[in-house]
DNA sequence: ATTGCTATTCATTAATTTCTCACCTTTGTA
DNA sequence: TACAAAGGTGAGAAATTAATGAATAGCAAT
């Protein structure tokens, strides 16, 4: 499929239509979380980054309105995207005045909906990817540029490191010297976490250790229990 | 009370809805160009630059689909607006192909329309991301005009390219020794992304790579799941 | 209608990446 | 010490993505 893969908030409160439309998106590259009311569309908010949100505007305890003020208040800049049953002028005019950055009225077909969000994402310049946007580091007598997917030894020819191998060498040097958690590599990483993914990760713990074996000042300590931890010798 | 005249092509062949709208929008506080047509029109976006456009779809001699296409060539990022009085999902969608951020149908309300002005015009994005306009090249031996379509080996005959060859060769050049992501391409030449598209870039770089081949210093490769990457060796 | 160029689609084959599983070792703790 | 949980690692299988020749479709200008 596409490793795309911008996610994607669903606020709605029909199970039914929520979900087909989850699925919708997500065989479409996306990455989605779906809430079923306001509250806890706020709460999902809250936790992840999104690159866009999707809010039904009449929904029971919080509406979608409200849900935006929220969202705005703490996110100036991620495209919401209303859904509605009813269009009334005064609703549209609502939504854009907090910050919409399209409207749309139910029954509204998919694939104009795509169409949208394609729009509004394609213009985009930086999703809300990752807590840094570091690409290069230092490691040891090791380079890694995490843009290219190289890892350099000294002088020698770059190694060219996988998708996997290579954001998470990158996350391991951006906690260089410190711990990071299984947990949280897993999530960054993986988006999901259970005993096969683990046991995954440490599958390319133990790729990247066999890479950076010629410089034994270099390497990853693990932490029982914890997480791993990237360390350079002096 | 706005300071930033932005500038709106309206290109709408009804001469009462087309001068009320344009009124409005000047009320407003928008500089705007009228044109009755799509041959006019695109003679005025020549003439000028602009920060929005506003096409009618339905028009004599040229429809907004043809002159956005136009317009298309002429600037890749120029915000689009239809206009449209039928809402039809395969027009919409043709829209959105041709690079448009939204679509209208008629009748529509006006303060929906300036909202959506608005809500465009307000997340543009700074210069940094506006594509540079240059047009030569050297990669290596060879030289691209990308004005004239022309790849130069040495001092050889000319190599004359299709459009499409030269852009994506030009986007390569523009990222020289670095990625260009598969999706960026995609956007920018193609102006969709699935399955197909993917192909059809994947064999556009096979012809690249066959009219490269001379130099072995120059090669296109690929990352994996990213992109391609240009690189000139020493 | 025909030619010529361009672009897309399709079919194969190849390369890369990720996942899973088996079996072994280490660690923490009772 | 002994047991359970966690970690280390090699070896394929399974899935995804890419390379490319060839057929087909589109389209503008004879």
């Amino acid at each position: 499929m596409k490793m795309n893969s911008r996610r994607i908030l669903l606020v709605e409160d029909d199970p039914n239509f929520g979900s087909i439309l989850k699925e919708y998106l997500i065989i479409n590259g996306y990455h989605v979380t779906l809430a079923k009311n306001g509250i806890e569309g706020f709460e999902k908010f809250k936790k992840e980054d999104y690159d866009l949100c999707l809010l039904d505007v009449m929904m029971p305890y919080k509406d979608g309105f409200t849900l935006a003020k929220e969202i705005r208040e703490k996110n100036e800049t991620v495209p919401l995207i209303f859904l509605t049953a009813k269009t009334m002028k005064e609703d549209v005019l609502k939504g854009f005045k907090l910050g919409a950055d399209d409207y749309l009225s139910k029954p509204f077909d998919s694939e104009v909906l795509l169409a949208k969000i394609k729009s509004i994402l394609g213009r985009r310049v930086a999703p809300a990817e990752l807590e840094s946007d570091e690409m290069e580091f230092v490691i040891g007598k090791f380079n890694l540029n995490a843009k290219l997917r190289l890892l350099t030894y000294k002088n020698e020819e770059p190694v060219k490191l996988s998708p996997k191998e290579n954001q998470l060498l990158r996350l391991l040097a951006l906690h260089i010297n410190d711990l990071l958690p299984r947990e949280k590599a897993l999530n960054k990483i993986w988006r999901d976490d259970n005993y096969f993914t683990s046991r995954s990760m440490d599958v390319y713990i133990a790729k990247l250790r066999k890479y950076l074996k010629q410089d034994d000042k270099v390497e990853i300590l693990n932490i029982h229990g914890e997480g791993f931890r990237l360390v350079v010798g002096a």
